[in-house]
RNA sequence: GGGCGGUUAGCUCAGUCGGUCAGAGCACCUCGCUUACACCGAGGGGGUCACAGGUUCGAGUCCUGUACCGCCCACCA
């Protein structure tokens, strides 16, 4: 029975030469798939469909990925075993403004750029980019072990999710959700596209405040040198399209000058001087110079007064034409001659640093500028209402709770998304124009054959350039993957979704445009239940990043030390919604543990007695051939069953790993293994006993292999390989089903387990002692072992070679109370632990340290009993607990009341051996 | 300017319904190469649960306030 042989396990587990295998025999087994030919699925259960962020398919792996797999892929793995029909599918995102940034970059290297190319010859560089890529994260998530079900996978620029697009777009559209003005947007001028309000980034940045003169125009329209008004800005090149000045109604410092005109400069043109409750009249001058076309609030103030919006600054933000003699002029050029300028002429009057706010691009990190622009908008007020009431009313749950704020108050103050983007990659804008000024939005394939209003034929009509915001594809995930518009069996059955599971960052993004998108269109939410998960930070804290250089790649971490030990330490502690330290510490830690479970393998199936026969098939032993030790382990295994299984119900992934780790390292590797090694050993043990103990050892070790493999998928599909099974089991651990407890608890008994647990106590408390007596830890020892409980001492009566071994006594003697000892017990070692007492033989000892340490466990024990006796004298305590708090109270005195007594017995004796010695 | 979260052992963090809740891992100290595992085993030290009030028989746990840290949202020039 050596251990090299161990029922084919190898000495070290190697990921790098298993993983690829177990992956592939997944795949060829075809098990991924609810109706895969492998698939173990009850189609009369509720199916399991979670829903992942498409990856952008240009990207690589990173920690953040690697997470949301983890927890995607347990939850996953978790529901297909408790035999629902379990839908992951998988996809990836077009990602277009950060797929044509990736794309510019690498044509500036070559020379060019996106106009050298044109658009055709640019998307086909594109397409081909992206051919390049789509693999790269294919292959990184099976590594990870993600068991998405590829026969599914969709891409957002797909033909179906094109349709999808086009169809979306046209409900919305004929539903008055979707119209075309013209408006302020957010003008990126790097990448030369509108952007939305979410990647507009709020930078607070220290500005400066000009004080600036606007000279008054006579009745005659001539300038008054000497009559102004001072307005206040931080963006003086906006003068150029200022259409009026504006000042507070009741500001008497102003109000003779309402309705009169002002010069503005440069420009030379004549504006009114209103007055309008925006402004603050402590702010600056007091009065505030308006230009509707480059400011949100101005654009609102000019429409309230009519005023005219002019534009000066380009796609590229140069001033245009209107801007007179600085046409061409970059905005921050431009800004610096004007002040020049003005200056020269004197009307500067001042100028102060002052703390604003500044938009920036998420993605090129220019300087967002407000430009009037005509585009597509989606009016999200009647959709906002539909998500909010979803949530409101419990068809929709957010874990963890407290980002239900934070989505209602996204939702109560959104604003109408533009969609219209003046990028290239990506979905087209199903609009045409007419020449008549019709516009016609079709979802034909080709576009509208003729004109709505005027019939003009469809060749003739123009399409709108532009493509939509990405988020507006991938706000159709839910649905559009499984064949919407088309009614499709997939739809039926998998929409809408079980769980929604990224990471909170993208909550705007995609999560709520996802929940709005759907239930206008499907008529009910996209999924049941949001889990949101937190950002991977480094060890210190610091979000990781490529640019910081603190970045962990997960496939050399999954090189290293496998992708289960990386799995789990992204799992491992995890609660919802926060964020992860991920470090050489933590990867350690589960590595190790990876280990263990191994190294338990390994022993457990070389520990196989030889009347059992090997390939027998796996059974849980009969009643009687179980000792405490088996009834204890079993029923602790039970336990863990049951709370590992509420703890995935729950979603709570942390506490799975948690539970598990304490399972089976504290209690099963720590204790029963050990335990169960001596009763093998023991020549006393009976055939029958024996095999019972490694049945259990292999039973708890199957069940604990089952319930780690929703986040361990590849170590435990190996060692499953390796263990016997009951003849209903499947061949692969990944169908094999989720474990209930009642067979595990119907074996255990609360009396015995109780007794197994006062001798775990009673094996540390030796332990301890002999440390702290310094007593060679190889050194075998006389005991007696004094145990009042008649059910306690039959148990270590029963377990006696265990004890002994564990707690390296022998031969033990049992006592059932103090008087029976025998009078040379009186010198030694004494232990005592809630339950009883044990007096240890030992040559030569220091009394004197001895006593030192009774002394100190009587005081503590009396400390103890001081604040019981104190609760329980309390009557305010006696009368209000409930009877269960305050029973256990008086258990606990009692048994702190024994030992008393018995540390006071021993201390009395180890005083009279130290006089008389 | 609003809102949210955090503050528990040297470090990273669990702690559900208020009652064995003062916990884990790492680090540290002392032993130990006991035939699964040194990626290990045994034992140990270490915390006024940020601070101040309050509710309660009883408070890391609930309430109020304060401090510090972090995050999100925000159209006052």
């Amino acid at each position: 029975m050596s251990n090299e042989q161990a029922g084919g396990l190898p000495k070290a587990y190697d990921a790098s030469s298993v993983e690829g295998g177990i992956y592939a025999r997944w795949l060829a087994a075809d098990v991924f798939a609810p109706d895969g030919a492998g698939s173990r699925a009850d189609p009369a259960k509720p199916p399991f469909v979670i829903i992942q962020p498409p990856p952008n398919i240009t990207g690589a792996l990173h920690l953040g990925h690697a997470q949301r797999t983890a927890v995607e892929d347990a939850m996953t793995r978790h529901a297909r075993m408790t035999g629902r029909p379990t839908l992951y599918l998988p996809g990836k995102d077009h990602a277009s403004i950060a797929a044509q940034f990736v794309l510019d970059r690498m044509l500036a290297e070559e020379g060019e750029t996106r106009e050298s190319l044109g658009r055709e010859r640019y998307l086909e560089r594109m397409r081909a980019f992206v051919e390049s890529t789509r693999h790269v994260m294919t292959d990184q998530l099976q590594r990870v072990g993600a068991s998405l079900d590829w026969g599914r996978e969709r891409y957002t620029m797909d033909d179906g999710s094109a349709l999808a697009v086009r169809t979306a777009f046209k409900r919305l559209y004929d539903d008055g959700l979707a119209y075309r003005t013209e408006a302020l947007v957010n003008w990126c001028p790097g990448c030369r596209t509108s952007i939305s309000d979410l990647e507009t980034i709020a930078t607070p940045e220290t500005g400066t405040l000009w004080q600036i003169r606007y000279h008054l125009v006579d009745a005659a329209g001539a300038v008054e040198p000497d009559a102004w008004i001072s307005v206040a800005t931080t963006r003086p090149e906006t003068i150029l399209g200022d259409t009026a000045v504006a000042v507070h109604p009741e500001d008497v410092r102003y109000r003779a000058l309402v309705g009169r005109r002002v010069r503005v400069p440069f420009v030379e043109r004549d504006v009114p001087v209103i007055a309008d409750d925006v402004v603050e009249r402590d702010f600056g001058t007091g009065a505030v110079k308006i230009t509707p076309a480059h400011d949100l609030d101005d654009f609102e103030t000019g429409r309230r007064h009519e005023l005219p919006a002019i534009t000066v600054l380009d796609d590229e933000a140069r001033v245009t034409e209107a801007g007179g003699p600085y046409r061409g002029l970059d905005r921050y050029a431009a800004r610096a001659r004007i002040l020049a300028d003005l200056e020269a002429r004197g009307d500067l009057e001042g100028s102060r640093a002052h703390e604003m706010v500044i938009g920036r691009c998420q993605r090129s990190d220019d300087v967002v500028e407000p430009r009037l622009k005509t585009q597509w908008f989606v009016r999200v007020g009647p959709l906002a209402a539909k998500s909010l009431a979803s949530v409101r009313e419990g068809r929709v749950e957010i874990l963890p709770k407290r980002f239900e704020k934070v989505f209602f108050h996204w939702l109560e103050n959104i604003r109408d998304w533009n969609v219209s983007r003046q990028l290239w990659w990506g979905h087209r804008i199903p609009a045409w124009y007419c020449t008549d000024g019709h516009v016609v939005v079709s979802d034909r394939l080709g576009g509208p054959e003729t004109c709505d209003a005027c019939g003009r034929p469809g060749t003739e009509l123009v399409q709108d350039p532009d493509i939509f915001d990405t988020w507006f594809s991938s706000g159709l995930w839910p649905f559009s993957t499984l064949g919407w518009p088309e009614p499709t069996d997939d739809l039926a059955r998998y929409y809408p979704g079980t769980v929604m599971e990224t990471a909170y960052e993208i909550l705007f993004f995609w999560v709520a445009r996802m929940m709005m998108l759907g239930e206008w269109l499907m008529g009910q939410p996209p999924f049941a239940t949001i889990w949101l998960g937190g950002i991977v930070r480094d060890p210190y804290g610091v979000k990781m990043s490529k640019t910081k250089g603190n970045v962990e790649d997960p496939l050399a971490t999954i090189a290293d030390i496998g992708a289960d030990a990386l799995r789990f330490a992204l799992v491992h502690g995890l609660a919802p919604g926060a964020d992860a330290r991920i470090g050489r510490t933590k990867l350690d830690g589960a590595r190790n543990f990876s280990n263990k479970l191994w190294n338990a393998a390994r022993f457990v199936l070389g520990a196989r007695p030889d009347d059992v026969p090997q390939g027998a098939p796996l059974a849980l032993p009969a009643a009687a051939d179980l000792g405490p030790a088996e009834r204890w382990i079993l029923g602790r295994c039970g336990a863990t069953i049951e709370a590992v299984s509420r703890a995935h119900d729950a979603y709570q992934l942390g506490e799975v790993t948690r539970l598990l780790y304490e399972a089976v390292w504290s209690e099963f590797c720590d204790w029963y293994l050990e335990l169960a090694k001596a009763g093998l050993a023991d020549p006393a043990t009976t055939p029958a006993r024996r095999a019972g103990t490694w049945q259990t050892l292999v039973w708890v070790l199957e069940r604990y292999v089952r319930l780690l493999h929703p986040v361990m998928p590849f170590i435990t599909e190996s060692i499953w390989g390796e263990l016997p099974h009951e003849p209903s089991d499947p061949e692969l651990l990944i169908v094999a089903d989720w474990p209930t407890a009642e067979r595990e608890l119907g074996l255990a008994d609360a009396d015995t387990s109780a007794a197994v647990e006062a001798l775990l106590d009673l094996v540390r408390a030796v332990r301890n002692a002999r440390a702290e007596a310094g007593i060679d830890a190889g050194a075998s020892l006389e005991a007696d072992v004094v145990l009042p409980d008649a059910r306690l001492r039959e148990v270590v009566g029963s377990m006696s070679a265990s004890f002994e071994r564990l707690a390296r006594l022998r031969p033990v003697r049992l006592h059932a109370d103090a008087a029976s000892l025998p009078s040379s017990a009186g010198s030694g070692l004494a232990v005592v632990t809630a339950a009883g007492e044990a007096r240890l033989a030992r040559g030569a000892g220091d009394i004197e340290r001895e006593r030192a340490r009774l002394e100190r466990e009587l005081a503590s024990v009396r400390e103890a009993l001081r604040a019981t006796d104190a609760r329980l004298a309390d009557v305010a305590f006696t009368s209000r607990a409930p009877a269960h708090v305050v029973d256990a109270a008086r258990r606990r005195r009692a048994e702190l009341v024994e030992q008393d007594e018995r540390l006071a017995a021993r201390l009395a004796s180890a005083k009279a051996a130290g006089d008389e010695g």
